[in-house]
Order: structure tokens, then C-alpha cells, then sequence
DNA sequence: GCCCGTATTGCACAAAGTTCAAGTCGGTGT
DNA sequence: ACACCGACTTGAACTTTGTGCAATACGGGC
């Protein structure tokens, strides 16, 4: 019987489970070697670089995203599933949008995704480039809204990092940005409004609206076939 | 007459040449210094942190962003100038894009972008959150295209960074990705399609299908009222 | 039981952010 | 003219972190 050794996956997977917990700048090859029971050199028989980690489990999360036959259901349903699948998977790790603009993903996780999205775009009744298009259209606006997920995650992450309550440092934040925003009469409007009126998830609002005005833009062109 | 001394504007407008220059892992308070003529540590009494400085300087670049008057040039003109105007900033600085995710941006030169942006939406005849929606979702849009473009710019400085030619890099690292790619029919029809035609640059053509395509579906909303 | 490929370890170095005590400069009040 | 004070700069040093390297341990096949 081979000698409990560390395996390539099992090294990935740990190294998702530990940016899930610390975020990309998190992690530290220390760290995961004593979560790994082990030197944090030992990584390097397994794995070429750090880099290569974070690609490496960079392309291990597409495959949470479930693929529904356009067909059944239609292709604007399936394309909605994997649009909110996607935002989904990326709100859960927000390491992954941290890492995207640093490092090209091109690897089977994500070429099964984007495969699929493909599949889908042409049920729709796309051809050629279109689908593609139409796809990276969808794709990249669900990038973007991930993109402020990211980013208060991390800051979440860094002021409860050194020390106090991050509800109160969040507000300190918010309220910075609002001293900002009183130069701007728009701005302004908007946060006078958060003030009054109780103010719930608008993110969400906004991901939904801007999802059905591309489905409705992109429909629209089709019919024009 | 004052010392030749240091100042905070010039700190950032060096920060923003050295970012755009060597990127945002290119960015260390050492050369900062030396580029500055002055030691490394001197910043610190100008800026808070190098994160501080990160900040500051990923504020001032919206500054070159266009305001065009939407009451002049109609609505969907002022939009899309906006928009390609940053696609076109995010393309100049990538290192925004690996920002971005990381912290949060709210300083006067975004919020300038922000309120006008409001306006060219209100404009166009989005009332209340509305507009804040319609102007998210084409600003998400152009941040997941803008994600793209920095990641390769990215990866290409990278490569050349640890000598060698990037051009050849950069083909083997899209050889690897076309043999992934080869396990899925749709993704592997690309790649063919590729090296039988000669293949010109797509990315700008889905940034346009995907704005039209955008705008088709807030024009069909405002038709709606 | 020896040997070799596989896997792990500890050490060490370099790069980079940041702190700190000490210094330098120039304007100001007397 | 001179001392002083606050603004600014410096250099050394400490810390964290990625990674190379040589030595070592493990275990299966001859």
C-alpha cells in the first residue's frame, strides 16, 4: 500500500476551501501547508507555482454550474440558469473575480461552461459568431455585477481582519462615500433617498433588470432574422 | 521659497505611470522611490499605505472619461460615449480591472463619472431606480468586457517579463487552451474555424453587438411606459 | 536486504511593505 | 543673528511570503 501522500486534488480542493475562507490574498503557501498536514514546500512537487494553484483551482469552481438542455426548457430559461448559476458560483467565491483580470482561465472547468453557454445561444437561433457574441455579452455582464460582490467581500474581509466590528467599519465606508457623493446632485438624491427610505438588496434588483433588457435586446435581433 | 519637496499629486501621477508601465504587481514602493528620486519611505508621509495609494490613483484616472451632454447629442449616443470612452480608459490602465475586485472605489473621480452617468439615463426617460439600473447594467457590461483585455495584457507582461518573446508565448499559451478546447465540439469548431480563416479581432465586435444589443433592450423598456 | 524513484522536510535567500528613530531643511519669532 | 519648531526625508531594520536546494525518509521491486 502506497504511503498516505498528498494528492494534486486534494492539495486544490484545500486550496478552494482556504481562499473561500481567507480570499486570494489569504493565501499563503504556509498556511496551506498546515492545513494539509504538511511543509508548505511539499506543495511544490505537486504544483508548479503558486500561480498555477490559483489557476488550477481558478478552474475548479465552473463546474458547480448546472447545464440545462435548452431544448426542455427553453433557451431563455437555460440561459437565465446559467447566467444566475454563474453569479451564483462567483458570489460564493469572490477570489475568482480577483483573480480573472491577473490570469487567463482556459482550462476544462471552463471550457465545459463556456461549451455549454454555446449550445445554448444557438438553440436560441444564433449562428456563428452571434452565438458567440450574444454569449460573451451575457457572460461578461454577469462578470461585471460579480465585480462589486468582489469587492465588498474584500473589504469585508480586510477590516475584520485587523480587528473590530465590520458593521461599523462598513458604515464608516458607506458614509465616506456619501461626503463624496453630497458634490453631486444625483448622487446626492440617491443617498438622501437610502437615508429616509429603507433600502434593501438593490444589487439583486439590478442584476435581474439588466438581465432581462439584454435577453429582450438579444431577442429582438433575432427576430429580425 | 519651500523645499523641492514631495507632493501628494505627484506621488499619484507617478503611481498611475508605473502602474500603467509594470501593472499592478509591478507596483513596489522601492522603484515608486527611485522613479521619484527620493527614498522608497518618504511616500509614507504623503500617502497612508500602498493600498491607500492604489486607491487614490485608480480614483484619478475616470477623470478621462468624456461627459458628453445627452440634451445635445441625443441619449444613446451620450451612453455609448461613455461607455467605449471606459472600455477605452480600462483598456489604457488594466491594472484598474485587478483593483477593482479588491477594493472599493469612491472617490470624487468616479463619482463625477457616476452622477453624469445618472444623468444621460434620467435623460433618456429612467425615473428613480430605473435609472440607476439601466446605467448599471451597461456599466457592469463594459467592466466584464474591460476584464478580458486585462487579463491578456496581463499574461503578456508576465511572459516578457521572464524573457523570451511574447509573441511566441503568447501563441503556445493559446495552443494549450485550443487543446482543452478540443475536447468540446463547440469550443473545438472555433478553434478550427480560427486557423482556417483569418481570424480579426472579435473581442471589439462583441463589445459592440453586446452594447446594441443592451440598448435595443432599454429602448423596448422605455417603450413599455 | 539493497536500490531507486517518489515524496517530504528544513533551511535559506530574496523581494517587498512598513515602522521607527534620527536627521535635514527652511521659515519664524525674538 | 540665532535658536527653535514643524515639515519632510532618510537608512536601517523587522516581517511576511514565495520559492530553490540539498538532505532525508518512505516503500516497492530485484
Amino acid at each position: 500500500m502506497p504511503r498516505d501522500t498528498l494528492t494534486r486534488e486534494q492539495i486544490i480542493q484545500t486550496a478552494v476551501e482556504l481562499l473561500d475562507a481567507e480570499g486570494l490574498e489569504g493565501l499563503n503557501m504556509r498556511s496551506l501547508g498546515r492545513r494539509l498536514g504538511s511543509a508548505a514546500t511539499a506543495v511544490y512537487w505537486h504544483v508548479k507555482s503558486k500561480d498555477n494553484l490559483v489557476v488550477l483551482a481558478g478552474d475548479r469552481v465552473w463546474d458547480e454550474i448546472k447545464l440545462p438542455d435548452p431544448g426542455a426548457v427553453g433557451w431563455r430559461a437555460a440561459a437565465t440558469s446559467m447566467a444566475t448559476d454563474l453569479y451564483g458560483m462567483l458570489t460564493r467565491h469572490p477570489w475568482l473575480m480577483q483573480a480573472m483580470p491577473s490570469y487567463l482561465f482556459h482550462g476544462p472547468g471552463k471550457a465545459r461552461h463556456d461549451d455549454h453557454s454555446l449550445a445554448v445561444y444557438e438553440a436560441a437561433g444564433f449562428v456563428g459568431a452571434e452565438a458567440d457574441q450574444a454569449a460573451a455579452t451575457v457572460f461578461t455582464f454577469v462578470l461585471g455585477n460579480a465585480l462589486g460582490e468582489s469587492a465588498t467581500a474584500s473589504l469585508t474581509r480586510r477590516l475584520s481582519r485587523d480587528g473590530g466590528d465590520p458593521e461599523e467599519l462598513i458604515r464608516d465606508t458607506m458614509a465616506q462615500a456619501a461626503e463624496v457623493a453630497m458634490g453631486f446632485p444625483r448622487l446626492r438624491a440617491r443617498v438622501q433617498a437610502m437615508e429616509t427610505i429603507d433600502y434593501g438588496g438593490a444589487p439583486d434588483d439590478s442584476f435581474e433588470f439588466g438581465l432581462r433588457a439584454i435577453f429582450d435586446g438579444l431577442e429582438a435581433r433575432l427576430a429580425l432574422r
